[in-house]
DNA sequence: CGGACATATTCTTCAAGTAGCATATAGGGC
DNA sequence: GCCCTATATGCTACTTGAAGAATATGTCCG
């Protein structure tokens, strides 16, 4: 988890992702469209395919990069626990607002958070 | 985008969000739970207020750290077209993984975070 | 094999960020 | 006002990590 954050929480990172998105790619084309030195782009994606967020498979002397979903579905997944978080904190605001519509005697106390 | 991948991407200051999960807390609190000195918990919050990962209210001297939903939110939102991507990679992955005929034990999920 | 092309690696700065320690600020109780 | 508690900030040392330039590896083609 924290090495898919440090992966994606570097700009450039973040933008050869988000260009992967769209389908496999050569190194020298993403070095071409983000404006990218080859050395750099090679480097970043050492660590995202460490991170497991790319893998490669080589064509002729072009190398594939190409997304892997695993560390964005676990990136999901650890995302759940705080989406029921937000929602239950919904909850609460709608509940807050009930309250101040009900009359002091029918009024629950909140749940401890 | 960046900023909230940053500031997650580092270990202690994910743990201090995944402690802020279970509600507000304040300073000191956190320190002793995770075993962080004050003053590094101290910093790691304001980075992760700078995020608008947390807000903070002051209760008497004390200062109460609660989580905030809405880069969280964000970060699902940016997550959705790599969930269509790999909704629709998914068959093309699973030919592959036939094509190399790789068995299901080399492919076990790392274990969480 | 030699040369051209695509990519990876090494080395050297250089900036950013983290921990530790000391100290400053601020609120509450006396 | 003084002291105690809780938190924030400043400074320094250390580590990490990114960019740049040069070079190495590796593959294809003649």
């Amino acid at each position: 988890m924290i090495q898919t954050l440090t992966a994606l929480g570097e700009p450039n990172r973040l933008r050869i992702v988000e260009l992967l998105r769209a389908g496999p790619c050569p190194v020298g084309e993403i070095g071409d469209r983000l404006q990218l030195r080859q050395p750099q782009v090679s480097k970043h994606l050492r660590v995202l395919k460490k991170a497991g967020l790319v893998q490669m498979q080589p064509r002729a002397q072009q190398r594939l990069y190409e997304l892997r979903a695993e560390p964005l579905r676990e990136l999901d997944t650890w995302l759940e626990p705080y989406r029921r978080y937000w929602n239950a904190r919904l909850d609460a605001l709608e509940r807050h607002l009930e309250i101040m519509d009900t009359p002091v005697h029918k009024r629950r106390r909140r749940p401890p958070t």
